[in-house]
RNA sequence: CGGGGUGUGGCUCAGCUUGGCUAGAGCGCCUGGUUUGGGACCAGGAGGUCGCAGGUUCGAAUCCUGUCACCCCGACCA
């Protein structure tokens, strides 16, 4: 007798609805939830604990380049916020405002941080005073707040959770030598960790943070064919800090301006996460960075001595340092299954009474459901090398997505027609005029320039838009 | 900011057009029992001032006015 589908399929279909798609697994997996508050997030135990892992990563590598946490505050004076313009400028449209205390008016406004160039420079700008003092290379994890008018979990919240790293330097070289170490730890960490592959370069001038010189990016591709601004790193020069008055004396006791780096990375990566590795059946987290590395799920717990083996086998599992944990609930196995997967945890371990007679347990990797019968003896070296396998096919299958979505075009008509066929990136020359730039987002329907890559290949002598002589090559994209 | 949509138990929604008995369903939850290698089943049970305010009416989840919130698309946006 067929047994009637009972449960409806939770999550739509990845191809059917991307978008749909996308909420359905940050709800099913319990990564978030909306508050009482347009675009502020609860952050779920699930979620949190995979920024928690992000956090733990990242700032190791930080530190390894020495830099030190510190914490400011939250609220930013409006005249502090003002002193440099083009920031202010940038900023003015989405920031939130304390007028009160209590019952009283404020004398002066505060504004909720959207970020806090600002405070670090009003800082400095007492604190340093002599070339002894330099470099200061500071990083805050925090939140933010923009009050931004389209909102989408881990996407773009008003409120979000992210680390900025402020840094500055007593020369032009070494802040820019910051600002790339910078792009490169964090090109490491999501390409190594996250298992993200990127293109990684500069912004244009109308791409740039609001008061940087130079605004470096990395992309990532998600699999609807958007790009993802995933991480950033900014080289201010000396504006931003001349703004400030920050000066320091050198040796021969003569003042000089200092240079100003700041880099940042938030909780948006989690959304990338979700769209550069999910399925159907929900998140598929790599293993470096998953809360949970494996699930145990005992079958047919109720007879004799398989809970006992299967708690056996999570302590040895916990013993050996995995991040291991158990489904001893009283759901069938199949639902045990389901949410194993809908998790993203990248194994689960069945063990049920079959394999506690063959001495065995079955593996099944979450990535690719491959099934794989491992001795119980040799379960604490197997799992490692299954999980150091699956980080490796993730990286792996998310690079041959990123190259075939990588195309070039040296005409309009060729950049449209393959923006329309082939979803991701194109390559294509540009004059470095802002007009033009505009004018492709229009004519492609609302691609815009990614990055310059540091290694640009010259694909023509001209423009791709107006036809003068070319002075970049570029990605374009559809973005986040 | 423009267009569209939705507010009814924890969740997803039906009911509203055409006002009327005690406001429903599925899932989830609780209790007991049977099950257990891909979302099991039976029985019983708890849980809702129908977003908020006002109006019309003998009577409002349903009609009217206002208001708030959220979602989707677009525009905008480090």
């Amino acid at each position: 007798m067929a047994k009637e589908k009972k449960f409806v399929k939770a999550i739509t279909a990845r191809d059917v609805d991307f978008a749909q798609w996308y909420t359905d697994v940050v709800r099913e997996a319990e990564l978030c939830n909306y508050s009482s508050v347009k675009g502020c997030l609860n952050y779920l135990p699930n979620g949190y604990a995979i920024w928690e892992n992000i956090q733990g990563d990242l700032d190791k590598r930080f530190k390894e380049t020495d830099v030190e946490n510190v914490y400011l505050p939250m609220l930013i004076p409006e005249s502090l916020l003002e002193k440099e313009g083009d920031h202010i400028e940038g900023f003015a449209p989405e920031v939130a405002w304390v007028t009160h205390g209590g019952m009283e008016r404020l004398q002066e406004r505060l504004c909720i941080r959207p970020t806090s160039e600002t405070l670090f420079c009003d800082h400095w700008s007492k604190a340093v005073q002599s070339y002894r003092d330099l470099p200061k290379v500071w990083n805050q994890w925090n939140s933010v707040l923009r009050w931004e008018k389209t909102t989408r979990p881990f996407l773009r919240s008003r409120e979000f959770l992210w680390q900025e790293g402020h840094t500055i330097h007593a020369t032009y070289e070494e802040g820019e030598a910051r600002t790339k170490l910078m792009l490169q730890v964090y090109t490491d960490f999501i390409e190594q960790d996250l298992a993200i592959p990127l293109v990684v370069g500069k912004k244009t001038e109308s791409e740039k943070f609001a008061g940087a010189q130079d605004t470096y990016t990395v992309e990532a591709l998600m699999h609807d064919g958007k790009a993802l601004q995933s991480a950033t790193s900014h080289f201010f020069g000396s504006a931003f800090p001349d703004a400030f008055d920050i000066k320091y004396i050198d040796k021969n006791n003569e003042s000089h301006s200092v240079y100003e780096t700041s880099w940042g990375l938030s909780t948006r990566i989690i959304g990338a996460l979700i769209m550069v590795h999910g399925d159907d059946d929900g998140l598929v987290l790599p293993p470096r960075i998953a809360p949970v590395q494996t699930r145990v799920i005992p079958i047919a717990q109720h007879k004799e001595g398989v809970l006992e083996k299967a708690d056996e086998l999570l302590k040895r599992l916990k013993k050996a340092g995995y991040k291991a944990k158990i489904d001893d609930t009283e759901k069938s196995p199949g639902w045990k299954f389901s949410e194993q997967e809908i998790l993203g945890i990248p194994t689960r371990i069945e063990i049920g009474p079959k394999d506690i007679e063959q001495n065995q347990v079955v593996v099944v990797r979450r990535d690719t459901r491959e099934k794989i019968v491992v001795s119980i003896d040799e379960i604490e070296t197997k799992l490692g090398e299954i999980l150091e396998q699956i980080q490796h096919d993730m990286y792996q299958s998310a690079k041959e997505f990123l190259d075939s979505h990588i195309d070039t075009a040296v005409t309009m008509d060729e950049m449209i027609s393959k923006f329309k066929q082939n979803r991701g990136f194109i390559k294509a020359m540009w004059c470095g005029d802002e007009e033009c730039e505009g004018e492709i987002k229009y004519a492609t329907g609302g691609a815009s320039s990614r990055c310059i890559p540091e290694n640009e290949e010259h694909l023509s002598d001209t423009c791709i838009f107006c036809g003068k002589p070319a002075k970049h090559m570029v990605y374009w994209g559809k973005s986040y």
